[in-house]
DNA sequence: CCATAATGTAACCATTGTAGTTACAATAAA
DNA sequence: TTTATTGTAACTACAATGGTTACATTATGG
């Protein structure tokens, strides 16, 4: 199957319209699904998909029709990456999923009740995690990626 | 797709390994793959294929032939679940995964340094629960379940 | 030494999630 | 009214998972 990238790119489109908007002014810059999907190298519909479950927990606004595209709808600090995950669906595709035992086996029911907490704890702690990241951190952190490597760039040329 | 129950089934199969280890002799209770599927409620060759990765980093033994069957390699109190779930294989199937963005475009080059950091944090706290519980936790909370349940059961009956 | 019971593993299939793609209706600006 | 955009359905391709059959290998025990 093809690996799920979902959170990653959501957190990219994100991150684009979090770079877009203007610290200063209470503007938005609108982008179109195009020039987003163009950066991450795939295709329109793939990005107005993920954006639709964005905009359905009030992270992003749309505008259809000509001049229209997409907006942050929350300011970037106040957008942690927990609710960037949870915008993508209640359950985590992982390995931290129980199974099904036979319902006949006192230890095997007994098993996935254990589990189940087990595998609660891990999710709490990846929730605790995506937490304290917010979008305004990855634009940050972005930046700076940037001009290092532009640094590097620039020393590489002379 | 089917759901990625890996972990929680070698857990299982770990368990009940470990319940079937008396812990004042030090034989191990040999047990064949069929019995342990029919717990699990699975194919018998679903076990042994994941038993050969518990195998192959030292955590099981088995032995082939009249006889035969699955026991552990180590004492339970020896193996955390990390030790498990890194027996699957390295990686984490799970939506953190980066994606790959066009190499062309700078901020998508830098989104996926950033990323990647990112991930990596998640991927450590979910290391770090994880080593913190061992297959002799989950012996021992299975056998309260098991304890309890009777109980609950007993006392319907009456 | 042969019958038996077990593991080891390859091969194949069905199911399902993900993403890519096309197509087109709906919408809104110029 | 033309044009640029979103929204969404439908289809495809691909990969991961787990179930299943089949069979070679191995070791016990009578």
């Amino acid at each position: 199957m093809a690996a799920n990238t979902q959170l990653a790119v959501a957190t990219h489109i994100l991150t684009i319209l979090a770079l877009g908007q203007g610290d200063e002014s209470p503007k938005n810059v609108r982008l179109c699904s195009e020039a987003i999907a163009h950066s991450i190298d795939t295709n329109p519909v793939v990005v107005r998909r993920l954006v639709a479950k964005l905009v359905k927990v009030g992270l992003v606004e749309s505008q259809a029709g000509k001049g229209g595209g997409l907006s942050l709808a929350c300011k970037p600090d106040q957008i942690s990456l927990l609710r960037v995950y949870e915008a993508l669906g209640d359950e985590m595709a992982s390995p931290f999923k129980p199974h099904t035992p036979n319902q006949n086996c006192p230890t095997g029911v007994s098993m996935v009740r254990v589990l189940h907490g087990v595998f609660a704890e891990v999710e709490d702690g990846v929730r605790k995690t995506l937490e304290s990241l917010t979008i305004a951190d990855m634009a940050q952190a972005v930046q700076r990626a940037k001009c290092l490597e532009a640094a590097a760039g620039a020393a590489e040329q002379a």
